[in-house]
DNA sequence: GGCGCCCGACAAACTTTGTCACAAAAAACC
DNA sequence: GGTTTTTTGTGACAAAGTTTGTCGGGCGCC
């Protein structure tokens, strides 16, 4: 990925979120901080993570038993931080599916350096770690997304080739239904990069998708154009 | 082998994984590495491993239940590695099924010289450790793949005849369907060898196997192109 | 109703992939 | 042991896919 990462920061504590998150910054990264699971679930499911930094000590749900639900349904790289510093938290945290583990305090230096040691060894299997595993479908309009073939079949039986473009960004909007995307955010999500200012490769794609999919694509019904916004998927999706 | 040997380091100690990665990248080996047995069998199944480094002392599940369980369904060469020196650990270990034991403290001259020891003996011995594989069939599409046989058959009883790269890369894919492989790892785990800039030589053995197994070689149905990715093999496949 | 900004469309530039021809390497054959 | 045949890798070029730039039209705001 020529794109900088995108790293999530969860933790209670302000003050190192800041310093955690400026030193990132600095570094070329991209990030997002949550302070508990709630606001990480949150930032989870409106960007494309690509790699999250998890404090065990956590309100509510803690760390570890976070660490255990995302493993069940994703694949994204964990480092676990933690103030106690012994070897049963260690433990433990591997146990639960913690990529690496740091103990508190650390220097900026060290957590670069974990994180792209971590983010090196889990690019060797690159879309395997992506989306949520299980082969599945999902139905919506006059349309079914096949994920395993990576196929849109339409209910008369044709079957439309997607590009690879297409389909990511169809992904993008068919799990989020009902929902107003920024180009942003659909950039993010599809292709896992930030936007530069002019960027219109959205549009683009928008457009193609609309051109395949909807009945009369100078008045859409699928993809709703937000004014100011983004767009929107608007049928209601059923998943198989 | 003409290509440099694939390592997997399994300890759950992060100072000893990198002091030994280091010590055998530079040595010229191809490293990978895991903290503990999911991490483990992930790396196994995304990339082809020549020999594993085994701690015996892992969290969760260790060192010598996972020598078992690899036995039984693979033959790659284990060499253990232990913190206690004893004559014990190293009988079970061998026991267990592992090609050699080390005891820690150990040199990297030292475990050099057994890796590469290791290896040149289950070089010796190539066909006898790959043919203990159960005879298995796939079946996917209107195919059926013998393994045994090393034969591709359609379903009229037509037989393909497959060279074999045709045939390694076609068994890399069958083995990992549903999932986005990249032509780096589509390289490790049909040839072995780590890609050069400039390797077009899987897009020319994708190629060539389409003209064998698509109905129309032009709109692939079965190995499908992701751009920017790699290359996902989408039918079903089952195993008899 | 006018103004400025956002969006859609199209084309140009660029990147990635497919395939061909041929050379190199390996295997089979005599 | 040398020759023929088959298989595999490589570079070139065409095709497909994606991003960027530009322009005109439409939308909201005043």
């Amino acid at each position: 990925m020529h794109s900088a990462p995108h790293i999530l920061i969860v933790d209670d504590h302000r003050d190192i979120r800041d310093l955690v998150s400026r030193a990132l910054t600095k570094e070329g990264f991209r990030v997002s901080v949550a302070a508990d699971g709630r606001a990480m679930r949150k930032v989870l499911s409106d960007s494309r993570i690509d790699l999250i930094l998890l404090d065990l000590m956590l309100p509510g749900e803690d760390g570890l038993s976070l660490c255990r639900t995302l493993r069940a349904e994703s694949n994204i790289p964990i480092i676990m931080l933690t103030a106690k510093g012994d070897e049963v938290d260690r433990v433990i945290g591997l146990e639960m599916g913690a990529d690496d583990y740091l103990p508190k305090p650390f220097g900026s230096r060290e957590l670069i350096a974990r994180i792209k040691a971590v983010l090196r060894r889990s690019q060797d299997s690159p879309l395997a770690a992506r989306s949520s595993e299980r082969a599945k479908q999902y139905r919506f309009d006059r349309w079914r997304l096949d994920v395993g073939a990576r196929e849109l079949l339409r209910d008369d039986g044709v079957t439309l080739p997607l590009s690879t473009g297409e389909y990511d960004l169809l992904i993008a909007l068919v799990e989020r239904p009902q929902r107003v995307l920024s180009r942003d955010q659909l950039l993010d999500l599809a292709r896992g990069r930030a936007a530069n200012a002019l960027d219109r490769s959205i549009d683009t794609q928008v457009s193609r998708l609309r051109r395949k999919l909807e009945q009369d694509p100078g008045d859409p019904k699928i993809i709703k154009t937000v004014w100011g916004g983004g767009y929107m998927f608007t049928p209601t999706v059923s998943r198989e």
